[in-house]
DNA sequence: TGTACATCAGTGAACGCGCGTTCACTGATGTAC
DNA sequence: TGTACATCAGTGAACGCGCGTTCACTGATGTAC
């Protein structure tokens, strides 16, 4: 059947977002074109009406997740009192739901070693994305010139997700919630002006 | 042909280095037991004379990834002055040579966010790992107790972990070597006696 | 306004390949006698 | 000391499965006339 004109462009857009979950949750390499089809009530066959292979979804997916991501850091930030924008974003980070919900989770933390494996032409979406980030956060930073700011933005990110990741390797759930605990403390009193 | 007494065990242990290294330089998925076995001059069959699976190799090489870096680290704090042995670990860890060289490199940047979806008995070996590397490192970290100190390590390691592994999937070399030389200034201020 | 044709998102069978795992076999050395 | 047998690390063919990708086909809607 022939679609309506916005159909194939929302289709796409539905596979996207859909793949950017399960990439973060459970990796490249276990996610299933045909599964990620299924989950959107489609064949697999469709799939390359729409990209010219995996590899091209991925891609695509990364800047989607932070595109998602930021967003739902944006949301948040309106229920911040004036000051306490930073203090927020970072317990929310390092919270146990962040932790526990990987695949809706931040993409650097989930994507950022798989990335590194992958083409210039991947890597480079991780570049846009950390500017992005120094751009919208480096208002709320410690820091005395905006330069500084931007750069304590990528510090205060990367140790995150670093944190984050080592939190969600752990077997031990103690460990885990002590880990995002000092982590959190140590960041907020490094960063929060 | 029957091989000597321990001929195995020699064996089973070059296995286990050559896939820890080549586990952290591509991912688990990326490694094939066959390739593997062939760089030591030994066909796949042979392999599960020694692992009862892929998995299995895999947990195994966690811990040796581990031995193998913490080794490293401790070859090169001979050479420190004494009361700069902190410094020099951080410098070595965001150095563009570790950037530059996953497989032989630090266990938690190249493989905690794959860990992360293993189950239990593969997750412990970061327990064990963490709580290691505490022990050895809290005597030259900042802090007011032992416990405080123990504690900073896991937060110092983990955000250089986070910081490395930006570093690497970010496409432009100039702003790789910035994201490594602002972490190296960072954390040499903050954990450094 | 109605008719013939073109378009193209989506279908589902099929292909091809990689790879984890199994298995019957080999043959040098260790052990029993 | 010598001989027969057991052992078992290693071999390489084969199996089975998952999965990325291709392809001939469908059929509703858009377009040309």
């Amino acid at each position: 059947m022939r679609y309506s004109e916005k159909h194939k462009e929302q289709t796409r857009e539905r596979i996207v977002r859909t793949a950017s979950r399960r990439f973060r949750g459970k990796g490249e390499g276990n996610v299933a074109i045909a599964d990620l089809m299924q989950e959107l009530k489609l064949t697999h066959g469709g799939f390359y009406r729409h990209f010219a292979s995996k590899e091209d979804l991925f891609a695509e997916s990364i800047g989607k997740a932070f595109e998602e991501s930021g967003a739902r850091m944006r949301e948040r930030l309106k229920d911040a009192r004036p000051g306490g924008e930073l203090k927020l974003v970072i317990e929310t980070y390092l919270s146990p739901e962040h932790c526990g919900h990987t695949a809706e989770g931040c993409p650097l933390a989930a994507l950022a070693t798989e990335v590194a494996r992958h083409p210039r032409a991947v890597r480079s979406r991780f570049d846009k994305a950390v500017e992005n980030l120094s751009d919208r956060l480096s208002k709320f930073i410690k820091g005395s010139t905006e330069d500084e700011k931007r750069r304590n933005v990528a510090v205060l990110f990367s140790g995150m997700a670093g944190a984050l990741n080592l939190a969600r390797a752990v077997a031990d759930d103690d460990t885990r919630q002590r880990i995002l605990r000092d982590a959190r403390d140590f960041y907020v009193r490094s960063f929060c002006p």
